[in-house]
RNA sequence: GCGCCCGUAGCUCAGUAGGAUAGAGCAUCGGAUUCCUAAUCCGGGGGCCACAGGUUCGAAUCCUGUCGGGCGCACCA
């Protein structure tokens, strides 16, 4: 479960080291970089079980063609007990087989693993902070946030299983004017839980249903001591308390997507706590903020345009089309001017920070990397900061728009739609795409039970798999590792599948791309699908073969361990590896 | 006008740090079920990887430009 014990980590080392004694020869130039040199399965599994570009990489600082380094290196290689052909193919790729044994040590070692086959020390240790969500405390989450939410909890499952220490945190915006809305909104309702007649919920208010209960509640509480009362009498109390209404409504919209985050910050508090002040003097002392006066946009006609001067960023300074304010002409942050300070606070505890942000605020991105790069270079403690980006998703029905929702007031709700579809359903659909796409997404079609929809295919394999298990424990045929030998080409193949897991892992934790386990599993789900369809047309090849009790023992362990794989990958994605269907 | 993302089969999408003959599903056509779950499998047809240049042994992938779609562009969040 470390990096250098996968398979595929393994060969790369013995590859190296096999550069390394041609640098002894004087083959190789001394200290050539190395570090394009790729070692992976060849596309075409025909090619073999490995692939190298070394010999093409390397040629020229040979100084010689590529095909004759590959013969030297070839001749080498061909050395391992491991390999059973080295070939030169093409302009000089070097394709591997590789002996049996290692796909059955490697069958015994998901075995030997269980749940922690795939788990990588990759991130050794390394401290992640992922902020995801993050949705405004105004009201339930809907669909604008679902696939954030998703993508965000996965890539910190990845990153975890990748090896890194990862924080999962929500950034709660409680100090804007929009909890001021919402406190006036639960006024009107609070108003209206004692009986008044509130009528039409007026524009500007937050109208949806959900915020009846948070009314009652108040009235409940409060009784009628804040009728008729100026606002500055209740305005923050029943902020406070309608937010914490609303955070719970949240968190558990997240249960149902199964997502829980282990830190909830606070906007109010960091700016109770003065840490927006603290950046700014060391902006300004640093000459990265001062008061100036921002232009009129361009591309927009604005009516009611005036300068104003403002404390300004320089933003300009690391690439964006303006400097951008950090206050309000009231005196009051700006969500920018709150937010680079929030993101230095998330750096106190993290070596690296990731958001993961919807398409609709890609213009901010330039400004808060800038903030950051800027405050903690500046503070002697550079973080890297990625900011991840995931596109629109479009809600359809049956190729049509679909409809809001009457408890959320004017949009269609998570709790709507985990409740029509189910979790693992939404799960696998947002997962099942790169985020950077936008995509459609249509109730109809999702909660097909068929090939359109993905996650049906891949918890049948793994449902198979059990199935099959609990027909043979019934029959008395335990799996055993004892009869590997008799394991064919075909069973060969699967393990050789299965076993691309733990470097699949690592692909996407580098990347930062969830949805390729999402792809995998899709994949070994079909290997599966066609291995078992084999018995249909010849008993002979079925996982349980009555007369075979050997070799039936060493297939079910096969399929046993295919299974674990499936799960360990389900599980990374938050979607569950059902045991029938 | 400017910035960011996207453009791959009729449709929905993959394409692993630039690698070998571009892949799946749906749809379509043809097959497999007294047999471990047919919610499955096997096979056929279907591509100027938007377009044009460039980088190099090699480009769907990197760079530049053009076209098309999405998102955004006050002190909102």
């Amino acid at each position: 479960m470390s990096e250098n014990n996968t398979l595929y980590a393994g060969f790369s080392a013995k590859i190296d080291a096999v550069l390394a004694a041609l640098e002894a020869e004087g083959v190789l130039p001394a200290g050539c970089p190395r570090n394009n040199v790729s070692v992976e399965p060849p596309r075409d599994a025909s090619h073999g079980d490995l692939a190298t570009n070394a010999a093409m990489v390397l040629a020229k600082q040979a100084k010689t063609n590529p095909r004759a380094l590959a013969e030297l290196i070839v001749e080498k290689l061909s050395a391992d007990p491991f390999v059973t052909s080295a070939e030169i193919a093409g302009p000089g790729f070097i394709n591997l087989r590789l002996d049996r044994a290692v796909w059955e040590i490697e069958l015994d070692q998901i075995a030997g693993q269980g749940a922690d086959y795939g788990k990588s020390a990759m991130g050794a240790g390394k401290r992640v902070n992922v902020e995801y969500v993050s949705a405004n405390p105004t009201g339930p989450m809907h669909m604008g946030h679902c696939r954030g939410a998703v993508v965000g909890d996965a890539l910190a499952s990845l990153l975890e299983y990748a090896g890194h220490d990862v924080v999962r945190e929500y950034y709660v915006n409680d100090a804007g004017s929009q909890v001021d809305t919402l406190a006036r909104s639960a006024h009107l309702r609070y108003r209206e839980a004692l009986g008044e007649d509130i009528g039409e919920i007026p524009a500007g208010m937050y109208p949806g249903d959900y915020l009846v209960p948070v009314g009652k509640l108040l009235a409940d509480k409060f009784g009628d001591q804040f009728v008729g009362k100026d606002e500055a009498e209740w305005l923050a109390l029943f902020k406070s308390e309608a937010v914490a209404a609303m955070m719970d409504q949240i968190r558990a919209d997240l249960a149902m997507l199964g997502i829980k985050h282990d830190v909830f910050a606070s906007e109010a508090e960091l700016q109770a706590a003065g840490k927006p002040e603290e950046a700014e003097k060391w902006l300004r002392a640093h000459d990265l903020v001062y008061d100036g006066i921002l232009e009129q946009p361009k591309g927009k006609v604005l009516d009611d345009w005036e300068p104003v001067e403002l404390p300004l960023f320089r933003s300009t300074k690391f690439g964006d089309d303006q400097d951008r304010p950090i206050r309000k002409s009231d005196g009051k942050w700006t969500y920018f001017g709150a937010d680079l300070a929030y993101h230095m606070q998330k750096a106190e505890g993290a070596d690296e920070l990731i958001d993961i942000w919807g398409a609709d605020h890609a213009g901010t991105v330039k400004r808060i990397k800038a903030a950051v790069a800027a405050l903690s270079e500046g503070q002697g403690k550079p973080i890297p900061f990625d900011v991840k980006l995931v596109q629109m998703v479009q809600l359809l029905r049956n190729g049509e728009p679909a409809k809001m929702s009457k408890r959320s007031g004017n949009f269609v709700t998570i709790a709507d739609m985990v409740e029509e579809v189910g979790k693992d359903v939404v799960r696998f659909s947002m997962l099942t795409r790169k985020p950077d796409a936008q995509m459609d997404f249509d109730f109809a079609k999702v909660v097909e039970t068929s090939k359109e929809n993905p996650v049906f295919y891949v918890q049948y394999a793994h449902a198979r798999i059990c199935s099959t298990m609990r027909k043979a424990a019934a029959e008395g045929i335990v799996p055993t590792a004892d009869n590997m030998d008799l394991m064919g080409d075909d069973e060969l193949a699967l393990i050789k599948q299965a076993a691309q897991f733990p470097r699949e892992v690592e692909a996407a934790a580098r990347a930062r791309e969830p949805h390729r386990i999402a792809f995998f599993l899709y994949d070994l789900a079909s290997a599966f699908h066609s291995y078992y369809n084999l018995g249909n047309d010849d008993p002979a090849k079925r996982i349980i073969v009555a007369q075979q009790p050997d070799l039936s023992s060493a297939r079910l362990f096969l399929v046993q361990q295919i299974g674990q794989v499936l799960k360990n990958g389900l599980a990374l994605l938050g979607v569950e590896a059902v045991e029938e269907l």
